[in-house]
DNA sequence: ACATTAATGTGGT
DNA sequence: ACCACATTAATGT
């Protein structure tokens, strides 16, 4: 699977400016929904979700971050709080750099800022993705947006062979879908030869 | 090794 | 979409 790294910054920099190892548990919270934004956050090892609760108490997740891969950083440039969580889905070990030492890392490399700004398109691409698919009320679409993004994303260009490497749950909570509607689609889309379900993995 | 929890799959409303 | 339940997989102690 091609590792995607976006944003990734050498670890030897982070250090020089600053950076802080932490390690977590999986399930606890890197923050919280409300926190005030105070750390860019690059993760080393482990995987991280970003979720929210809607008013009924269902979960909408918002991403699911892999190592490699930083998050928190859009909100360094705002005055704001968070408006989603992150939590760690296993074990986790990340650097964390301070807003300012962070800055100051940008200001004198004006590489990484054009770096960012490549990570931020990423990120906003996804988000229209997502968003066009979520306007469907067709479950197989909405599923299709996801799953196109995602090996768009991480794969190598082969036919059925990327592993999604997400659980129906999971997958759920990222397109607004029942587990049951997802597990449904899935299958009737296996049927359709559009994907491949190898002893539950999802091969698309 | 066993108990508990989470994920998956099905059928019915 | 929602609910209830059976089966299976993963995790905790």
């Amino acid at each position: 699977m091609k590792t995607i790294s976006c944003m990734n910054i050498n670890p030897e920099l982070l250090y020089i400016y600053g950076g802080e190892d932490r390690s977590y548990n999986s399930k606890d919270y890197v923050y919280r929904e409300g926190d005030p934004a105070l750390y860019y956050y690059q993760i080393v090892k482990g995987r991280v979700k970003q979720n929210s609760y809607n008013e009924e108490g269902k979960e909408f997740i918002h991403n699911i971050l892999g190592e490699n891969q930083s998050f928190g950083e859009p909100m360094l440039f705002l005055e704001e709080h968070y408006i989603m969580n992150t939590v760690c889905l296993t074990s986790v070990e990340l650097i964390r750099l301070s807003k300012n030492n962070f800055m100051e890392l940008l200001e004198k490399n004006p590489k990484l800022c054009q770096e960012m700004n490549a990570c931020f398109s990423q990120r906003i691409y996804f988000k229209e993705i997502m968003l066009q698919s979520m306007s469907s009320q067709n479950p197989i679409l909405r599923l299709k947006g996801l799953l196109n993004y995602l090996k768009s994303y991480y794969a190598e260009d082969c036919e059925q062979c990327f592993h999604v490497e997400f659980t129906r749950q999971q997958i759920a909570n990222l397109t607004g879908l029942r587990v049951e509607t997802v597990i449904r689609a899935l299958k009737k889309m296996e049927k359709q030869g559009e994907l491949k379900i190898d002893n539950r993995k999802i091969l698309y």
